[in-house]
This record gives structure tokens, sequence and C-alpha cells, in this order.
DNA sequence: AAGATTCATTTGACCGGTAAACAAGACCTG
DNA sequence: CAGGTCTTGTTTACCGGTCAAATGAATCTT
């Protein structure tokens, strides 16, 4: 590897000199600089970021924690994110924990150790216990899509998604649903539950634990038995709630496959709104995330927070949710 | 920030001592060990890993170099790829191209930076060029999913993507069909469409360029909307090759959307059996392009490089593909 | 009991940069 | 022309670890 001595010793000058034409802190004379850029480019050099990053103490690199990147929602987090450092000459080390709290304390732990200047954690509860263990509090981390009890403390950017679930319920309630199932990653997606639960409250409409069904796993595979499962319970139900669209993907087969039409029949509403759901048939209604805002502002609020040395304003940032009303949803079959 | 040298004092002993007890790599008698444990617990000291990686000039971190994350086949790499590396002790820096020559070469060249210890690169065209540009050619790089033509030089692994294409061919020639279109992103997946052609020129049939549909994006959007043109071109056709699976979502529909039955009318056939695609109706018939094994195969190879201080082999591994029969496809309707 | 081994710890150099204080010459300025 | 300010570049120290060789004490030989 040719370190900038070796340059510095081709230009006739200091490693200083040849440092501070590289990083254009100190002013150098035309001729010397150019003297040292040639020397550079003879030998090809590259500067050691790791040697850099120990001398600076920053390293222009953030960790970010998602449960999985498999699913669109979290694909998304995962680019916006990537995005934004790419736009600040920041590199993201990524992370995903798979529902493994082991893993995840691990990650955490590694990524703590100044390998990162900050560290973003998307919708993972796994880590609710392990950021306690932080040793030093002034290490920037953020929150981001949060969704269980917020760690005061701790700096978030997500929604209310309690007012999120509410929006659904009313939206059902709305068109004269009454018999409604929902189908619920749980204990993951407690609020969206609550909140459309609270909708139907409104109206002295209860949603027994009974006509809950919590899939075995986070897929459309796992979305299509729980609503095989709630059509046999109640034969008669007129809408079924998804916590997630790609339960909400297997939601819409299985009402397919038992004969019922969407939404004549049977209102599909689905939760996040991510990309693939316009395209169904029928597309699918759906609460919309602002997904890739919240990774935006997170990741923005993290990069002003390391400039700045300070730790991120201890602040819960919630942005606006709303409907996306398409086709699956209609008047409730009387 | 607690160093080494901190807990060395606390410990009574040397900053040496204390590596060693962290490192594990010499021997330290159980009770100075003891003691060092303690200084370490009491101070919270947790190794600096940027210091670590500069002594060492290893980072314990490998680069992945990605188009995007925002699609199932690119997830599923990136899934795998962390899983690897997590079981090494590895970290995952993460870059997505977007489809753009510049910001793929700047990646590479902060990645290059002896930031990572090693840089996996997944299909991603806009990169063969500056890959020339790498100064050190001791440093490990692998291609994963690599489809244009393979830089010698590298190791690859990946599968021969000419005989896919034919793999779909062939499936559709022994169902009888003889007027087909292929809804292809061009020119990146030029490779799929000569060796579905090659299927057909068997039979000394042609897929002319007139039923060859390049979409605008790579979306079910992008598949839709070329598959509406397929069938405008020639209503009479029977099937429709889709170059990777997110268009085949996009062409189902179109199909269906056209008052054609799939597979009664049209059949369609899929690349890539991403997990998605096994759920939507009719089940699409794929060919499975083993993404998961891929990414797996290329992370070894390099981990193993690195440990060898060798550059990895220079050897193209192809993996098997095979034919996921469901029920897109079926006899051609004469 | 003196020399040879072993084990545990320490010493000093080094990884490849950056930061800040410092020195030397050119340029003002009164 | 003495003294101060600007430029430009060099010196010295440091970031926080690891490595290999050196030291010292304890144990083993014979």
């Amino acid at each position: 590897m040719v370190t900038m001595q070796d340059v510095a010793v081709r230009a006739g000058v200091t490693k200083q000199t040849v440092s501070n034409v590289v990083t254009g802190r100190v002013a150098v004379r035309p001729d010397t600089a150019a003297r040292v850029r040639a020397a550079i480019a003879d030998l090809g050099y590259k500067p050691n970021l790791v040697a850099r990053s120990l001398a600076t103490g920053t390293t222009m690199t953030m960790g970010l924690i998602v449960p999985t990147v498999a699913s669109p929602f979290y694909s998304e987090i995962v680019e916006e994110v990537e995005n934004v450092l790419d736009q600040h000459g920041y590199h993201l080390v990524l992370c995903t924990t798979r529902a493994d709290g082991d893993r995840a304390k691990r990650q955490l732990a590694g990524l703590s150790s100044r390998l990162v200047d900050a560290l973003l954690i998307a919708g993972d509860r796994d880590l609710t216990d392990p950021l306690a263990l932080l040793p030093d509090p002034r290490f920037p981390i953020a929150l981001c899509a949060w969704e269980t009890q917020i760690p005061d403390s701790l700096p978030v950017v997500t929604i209310d998604y309690e007012h999120a679930g509410f929006l659904a319920g009313k939206h059902l309630r709305s068109l004269g649903h009454k018999r409604v199932a929902a189908v619920v990653e749980l204990p993951t997606h407690e609020r969206r539950l609550t909140g459309l639960r609270a909708a139907f409250a409104r109206h002295r409409l209860r949603i027994g634990d009974d006509m809950v069904f919590a899939p075995t796993e986070a897929t459309p595979a796992g979305g299509f038995a729980a609503a095989r499962a709630a059509l046999a319970a109640d034969p008669l139900l007129t809408a079924i709630f998804a916590s997630h669209d790609l339960l909400a993907l297997g939601v819409l087969e299985a009402v397919k496959e038992s004969g019922r039409s969407v939404p004549g029949d049977v209102s599909v509403i689905g939760f996040d709104d991510t990309a693939p759901v316009a395209l169904t048939h029928p597309a699918l209604t759906a609460v919309a995330i602002p997904a890739r805002e919240m990774a935006q502002q997170a990741t923005s609020l993290l990069l002003r927070a390391i400039v700045e040395g300070a730790p991120p304003v201890n602040s819960a940032q919630l942005l606006r949710t709303s409907l996306v009303i398409r086709d699956s949803t209609g008047p409730a079959r009387q």
C-alpha cells in the first residue's frame, strides 16, 4: 500500500503538506500542490480511511439496524437512508436482526465501538432493552418507525400508529361495516389494532379477541392462512383489516379463493402502502405510512447531530399518515 | 471515551496486558486477567475498532454493491450476504448504485480505500469499467449474479443466464407455443432473451425483434404496459416471457385485464422465482435463480480470500438453475 | 547450586493519517 | 529599515490499538 509518506518523498515535501493538499484544509502554493498531485497520480495513492478515522475520531459512516430488508417497507427505508447518506458522503453499515434478540444485541455492541458515527434503529422492538447498555450517552442514536413505547431520552421519527389504525377503522365504519376481522401481527402491531378498535368503539361496536387473528409468519402466506381462519370463524364478516401490506396480499387471495368478491362481499384494507400494493387486483386500499420521509428525516437528524457534536435533541417527531382509498374497500354488504 | 490505557492504569498493568486479555492472543495469569476484566467492567471499556483496524490492517467489514435493495431479488441477496457475514463476525457496508454510473464509481472509490476488507458486487453492469481503476490487484473482489460479459481476472459466482432463458423457452415449446412475446429489460437481460430465442430456434421458430418489448421501468407497472403493447401487437400470441419477476407480475395483470385467461389463453413465465411470485393467481411459473445460494457462495469465497491473504481464485462458478412450473403456463391454445 | 526453560508481563516501535504550534522568508507599513 | 503580518511549509505530538522482541521471575534440569 502506498502511503502519504511515499507521496511526500516523491514530491519532495512533508507528509503534512500532502495531507494539506488532499484535504484542502490548509492553503498550499499552487506549484507545490501540483507537484504533490502529480506524485499522487504517479503512485496511485489513496488515503487510508481507517487511519484518517482514527486521527479525526469520525468515520463518515452511519449504522442502520432493521428487522429485515426482505420486506417492501424496510427496503424502502434502507434505500432512502442510503440515499441521504450518499448525498453527504457517508457510508452505510447495515444490520438486520431477524427478530433475534441476541443478534440484535450483538449488532448493537459491534456498532457502538466507534465503528459508526451514529446509529439509526428502525422499528425493532428487540432493541429496546439493549439500548440501555450503551456506554456513551453522547453517541447519536435515533429511532425510526418506532411503534411500541418510545424510550424517552432518544429522538424518534415515527407516526402515530394508533391513529393510523383509527383511520382504517373510521374508513370501514363510514362504509357501514360492522362485522370485521383483523389479521394482526402481535404483539408488534398492537397499536394498530387498538386504533382500529377505537374507531369501532365510537359506534359502540366491538372487535372481539376472537376476531383477531395472528399470522404465523409476516408474509402473504401467513396472511392467507389467517384470513382463511377468519372467514371460517365468521362467514358473514364484511371486512378484514390487515396490519401490514404483506399480510393484506395474502388476505386478498384468501377472500377470493373462498369464492367471495372484493370489495363486493368483503372489503380488505392494508397498512403501510408500499409500492407493490397499488398493483393488486383489486388495488388495495391502505393506510399510507410515509416510510421514505421518516427515513429521510431521521437520517438528516442524525447527520446534524454528528456535525454539531451534540446528541440529537430528544424529541418525538410524528409524521402525518393518510388513507389511500383504492378498490379493495366498498360499502358493506347487507 | 475510555481507552485501553485507562483500563491498564486501573488494573495496575500495562496497555499490552489489557490487550492480551481482550484479544486472548497471549496467555495471561488468571488473577491478573480477572483484575483486568473487573477494570473493564468498572469503566465500561469498549475497544476502539478503528484503532484496531489501523493496527491490524483488517476492518472485519465487507462491502456490497447492488443496484437497488427495493427488489425481491436483490434484497434476498443482501439478506443472505449479511447472514453469512454475521456468522463470521463481519460487518456489512451496503451501497446501492441505482443505475447511476457516477454513483457506482464513487462508491467503488470510497470502499477500496481500506474501509472494507473485501468487496462483493452483485449484478451491476455499471461497474465493469470502474473495476479497472482498482489500485491494488490483491484486493479481494468478487462478482455475483453477473450477467454481462464476465471480466476475466475476477472470480464470479453466477448462473448461465442464457441457459436459464433457454429453459423457459424449452418449457413453452414443449407446451406447443409458437407465437410468443418477450418483455425484456434491455440491454441488461440480453442473455435471457438469447437463450429464449435459442430454444425456439431449435424448432425453426423465430421471436422477432417486433415481439420483444422493453419496459420503461423495472417494476410491475413497467411490465404491465409492455405486456399491453405486446397483446396489441399480436392479439393471437399464446405466451409471454418476462425477463424478471417484477415484470411478470405486471404481465399477468395485463393479460387478465385484456379479458384473456391465464394460462388458458395466454401462458406467462417469469424469471428469478423470488418469494412473492408463488402467491400470484395463478401462481407464476418461473425460472428459478438461486439468489441466496449465489450470495452465500460468493461471500464465503471472499471471506476465505481474506483469511488466506491471497486474492480469490479467478474462477467462474456457475450454479444450477431450474424451472419451477406452477399454474401460469399451460398448453398453447390452438 | 548454577544454568536452562518456561511463563507472564513490559518495552518500544509502528499502523497512516490529522492537528496545532512553530520557523522562515516575502511583503507591508510607518 | 525595524518590526509586524501573511504565506508556506515543517516539526512534534497524538489518535488507540497491535506486534515482536526484551525482561524478569519462577520452575525445571542435572
